[in-house]
DNA sequence: TGAAAGTACTTTAAGCCTAAACTACTTTTC
DNA sequence: GAAAAGTAGTTTAGGCTTAAAGTACTTTCA
């Protein structure tokens, strides 16, 4: 039943709510994607600055190397939800870069396997450990219990995101 | 003290691990990441559907609603967290809409004062209202306390994120 | 007061990203 | 087994985004 101040949260807000208004949730979610953007933006930034790389060529190599047998290129799309042309446009880039490699898959005359050269799995390595430790970096204030439950709490945002934009 | 499943979380790995390696961190941003972009995308898709509106064109109309009198493309580019050539590029699109005006600032001849057109105002109440239970229906499993909970981590990492890249 | 430094914004070049239309191939169905 | 339906990937057109360089104006300070 209390007033909203300017910048901070309030617990109790839904209790006060006149129906059909969903500020918390707002909130919540404007919550997310700031931090969301400001990491990304730092992590961008440094890729850069670093490695002369980009956020998404990153994450495709990221995706890779958990795969070292490869992967099509409908797979990655899908790991990395983005769709599949835009795939396309990186995967030209980073086989220009040499550091991955495309083949015919043996059965489907339509599907390639992708998978990182030697050369993408020794650039990706250096980069992966300082990738680890930026993140490390930018989330030590928070203790190890705050951590687990903000992880948990997450994990069961998303699910509820999934099914929420599966009903429609 | 739960054994971890498949694809669930576990506490207690940070006591496990090797120094030098942050893996639940990693999970974390991670987690963070993909619940922020199946959130996105989905607005994304939704608001091209159903308003025929980019997010990025949303986003700056909805910084403007907050501020009858209007504010500088600068401060719009802090806000929304991108470059001063994005907004510019933006900016020019809404004007060709119609929903957004610009004029001269009164002291400083180098800044320009935008905000939104009556046009404007109208279009983004609609927006506003459908954008805010598309949120609601998708936030819908969590409880309200595991809501106030996840709203206070989330500001304390957003602390955390800006006071490790200040240090560097 | 006038040169130097700083600020607000724009422009440019290049990469990212999407939806929609397309090509080539595979699977299903009758 | 051939037409229809489906799938993997590419292309295209257009918008978003950035870093870096540029323009026009304002502030600082010697």
């Amino acid at each position: 039943m209390e007033l909203e101040q300017a910048t901070a949260l309030d617990a109790e807000t839904k209790i006060a709510e006149a129906p059909g208004d969903h500020k918390a949730e707002l909130r919540l979610w404007l919550r997310l994607l700031a931090t969301n953007t400001l990491i990304e933006n730092e992590i961008r930034r440094r890729l850069r600055e670093r490695f002369d790389v980009t956020l998404p060529r990153f994450d495709l190599m990221a995706q890779l190397e958990r795969k070292p047998h490869g992967m099509t290129l409908g797979e990655l799309s899908q790991r990395m939800m983005v769709t599949n042309g835009n795939v396309t446009g990186l995967v030209d880039r980073l086989l220009a870069e040499e550091v991955i490699s495309r083949k015919q898959h043996k059965s489907d005359r339509r599907s390639h396997i992708v998978s990182l050269t030697e050369k993408g799995r020794r650039q990706f390595a250096k980069m992966a450990k300082e990738h680890e430790n930026w993140i490390a970096g930018m989330f030590g204030e928070l203790s190890q219990s705050e951590f687990a439950t903000l992880t948990k709490l997450l994990g069961k945002l998303k699910t509820s995101v999934r099914n929420g934009i599966a009903q429609n």
